[in-house]
DNA sequence: CATTAATTTCTGTAATTACTGAAATAGCAG
DNA sequence: CTGCTATTTCAGTAATTACAGAAATTAATG
C-alpha cells in the first residue's frame, strides 16, 4: 500500500464520497478516479488491491464504467490480462457523460410524457393538467433540440461557444442583466 | 379517489418511477407531480390520501421539495392548514433545479478539487496526476463561468439563446458539422 | 390556561442497493 | 485434453435508504 493519504488517494477517496450525489456508487467512482490519475493502464487485480475491493466488485464496476463510455480496455503485449484506462480528454469525458445521462434520465421521461399527453388528449378530461403536461414536454423537446445542435458542432466550436459567454449576452441583445432576488 | 388510472395518475406514477434515475425518491417525485398537475393547492392530508402515503412521509417530502425551491406553501383564508403548490413556470422550474444540482453536485466537487490540486502542488510528487486534476478543475470552472453568465441574462434572453441553436453554428463559424462515428 | 388541530420528529421495520467470497465459466499453453 | 489463469456469475450478507406509525411539539382557539 502506498504512503497513507498521498493526495492521489485523497482525490480517489473524495471522488468516491461525491459519487452518491452524482447517482453512482462509491466503488465505480473510486475506480474511475484511480484510472484517471494513473499514467499507465491498470488491471483488475491491481485495482482490487489498491482500493481493497473484491475482484468481482471491480469487475462489475469496470463494466459499468465501460458502459458509460469513460473507461476503455487495452492490452499489453505478452500479457493476457485486461488493462483499463480512463478517457483522458476532460471535454470528451464531459460530453460522454452528458450524453449518457440524457439517454438514461431525460429521453425516457420525454417518451413517457408524450404518451401521457396523447392519452390525455384522447380522453380529454382535465384541461389544466393537460396544459401543464404539454408545457413540460415542450421544454424537454426544446432542450433536446438545443443539445442536438451543440453536439453537431466540432469539439473546437463547442469549446468556443462555452468560452463565448459574455459575447453571447450582446448577440442576444440583453440590456438588463436581471438580478433575480429569489430566495435568500 | 378518482377513477383508477386517469392519465393524471399515470403521470404521477410514471414520474415516481423516473425519480430513481433522477436521484430523488419516489414519494418526493409523486408529490411534486401531483402538485404540478393540480389547479388548486393541496394540503398534506389530501396529498397523503391521494397517494396513500404516511403523513410523516408527506411532511418530509414536502420539506424537501421546498428546499429544492419547486414547491411553495400558500394559505387559504380561514384555514390554518398549510397548502402547497408547485412552481408553475417550467423554465423557472428547470433553472431552479439546475441551480440546486450545481450547488449540491458540482460546487463541492470543484472545491474538493481545488484543495487536492493545492495540496498536491505543495508536496509536488506525481506530475501526471497533478496535470489531470488541473484539467478537470479547469473544465468545472469553465462550465461554472458559462453557467453564471447565462444565469445573469433575463429569462427572455435565456430562452432566446436556447432557441438560437442553428444560428450559433454560424456565429461560431463551424463549417464542418462533424459526424462523430463514436460507438454504434 | 386548557383543548384541539396541524405538523414535525423519532424509532423501528421494510425494501433496496452495494458488496463480498465462492463457484462457474472462458480461454490459453503445453 | 489437461492444467492453469483471468474473468464473470451467483448467492448470501452488509449497509443504506425509504417509509410507516407513534410520540412529541407547535400553534391557534375559546
Amino acid at each position: 500500500m502506498p504512503p497513507a493519504h498521498s493526495s492521489e488517494e485523497q482525490f480517489v477517496l473524495h471522488w468516491g464520497e461525491m459519487s452518491s450525489r452524482w447517482g453512482i456508487n462509491r466503488s465505480v467512482a473510486q475506480i474511475h478516479a484511480l484510472l484517471y490519475l494513473s499514467e499507465e493502464p491498470l488491471n483488475a487485480e491491481q485495482i482490487s488491491e489498491r482500493l481493497s475491493l473484491a475482484r468481482s466488485n471491480v469487475s462489475n464496476s469496470l463494466r459499468e464504467l465501460q458502459a458509460w463510455g469513460i473507461v476503455r480496455v487495452v492490452h499489453q503485449l505478452g500479457d493476457r490480462r485486461d488493462y483499463f484506462e480512463s478517457v483522458s480528454d476532460v471535454w470528451d469525458m464531459f460530453l460522454t457523460i452528458l450524453e449518457q445521462r440524457k439517454r438514461r434520465e431525460v429521453d425516457p421521461t420525454t417518451e413517457m410524457l408524450r404518451e401521457c399527453v396523447a392519452q390525455h388528449e384522447a380522453q380529454g378530461r382535465d384541461a389544466f393538467a393537460l396544459a401543464r403536461m404539454r408545457s413540460l414536454l415542450e421544454l424537454l423537446e426544446m432542450l433536446a433540440a438545443w443539445y442536438g445542435q451543440m453536439r453537431s458542432l466540432s469539439p473546437a466550436s463547442q469549446r468556443r461557444v462555452l468560452k463565448m459567454g459574455r459575447k453571447l449576452t450582446k448577440i442576444v441583445g440583453d440590456v438588463r442583466p436581471i438580478r433575480k432576488g429569489r430566495r435568500s
